[in-house]
DNA sequence: TAAATACTGAACCATCTGGTTCAGTTTATA
DNA sequence: TATAAACTGAACCAGATGGTTCAGTATTTA
């Protein structure tokens, strides 16, 4: 058996798989934002949003600190560089199958039915 | 409120959020597989497999046929190419927001406290 | 044609998810 | 100092997830 873990990963693509959350990191990059001010723009309660920042939190894709009363969201550091490195070598991985795949069905044509 | 819809990146981000998924996409990477070969590398039951695979193949990541008794899985044609788009949309998102930070701490060091 | 192989479907299970309400606590503001 | 605002935590809920077992069906193979 092969193992294949990354905690990482999977929290970061579980963050992603949610329209709210990708909602929110799409605001978040158009300026930090308090909780309630997010729970206004995609209404709902204050202890949902606050359910889905730390969804987000926990993968390292934002950060949060409190100041008074207010909490204060932004996008983290880490960004989506792992993420985008998974996605790009494997795109590869698609896409080379798809040209041994062209290179057999060529093969075929080029030789008649064999095989 | 803002709508930010998109079903198919729900999918296959949640498709992508479990590391044996992530180890499936890998290994068809390598060659197509039948349900059964998959369920003996990542030790698991047939039964516990054909679902990985039903979520890879919901999400489009995934392709099977079924000849005879054996069902093979390969890579779908769709790749991985919205997935793709919106990492790198985004990274950029993440990128702009750090370089206007640190121009506001370029300002502040400039001009001693302000604001 | 009998036995083995490969899958399928239903049912079950514990845990996680995406939401809610309600009852606080802390911090500003009038 | 009383009230309002912003958050927090616990508890609940319905439905999804990641697995299992068990009992089939369909297809090879001996």
């Amino acid at each position: 058996m092969v193992q294949y873990l990354n905690p990482p990963l999977d929290l970061s693509f579980a963050a992603l798989s949610d329209a709210t959350r990708r909602g929110i990191i799409d605001q978040l990059g158009r300026g930090d934002a308090s909780i309630t001010s997010l729970a206004d723009q995609f209404q709902m309660t204050l202890t949902g949003m606050k359910k889905h920042v730390q969804v987000l939190e926990r993968a390292g894709l934002v950060v949060t600190q409190k100041v008074g009363r207010v909490r204060t969201c932004k996008l983290g550091k880490r960004g989506l560089k792992a993420e985008a490195e998974w996605i790009e070598a494997h795109r590869k991985l698609f896409e080379a199958r798809f040209e041994a795949l062209d290179e057999i069905i060529s093969e075929m044509k080029r030789e008649g039915s064999d095989d």
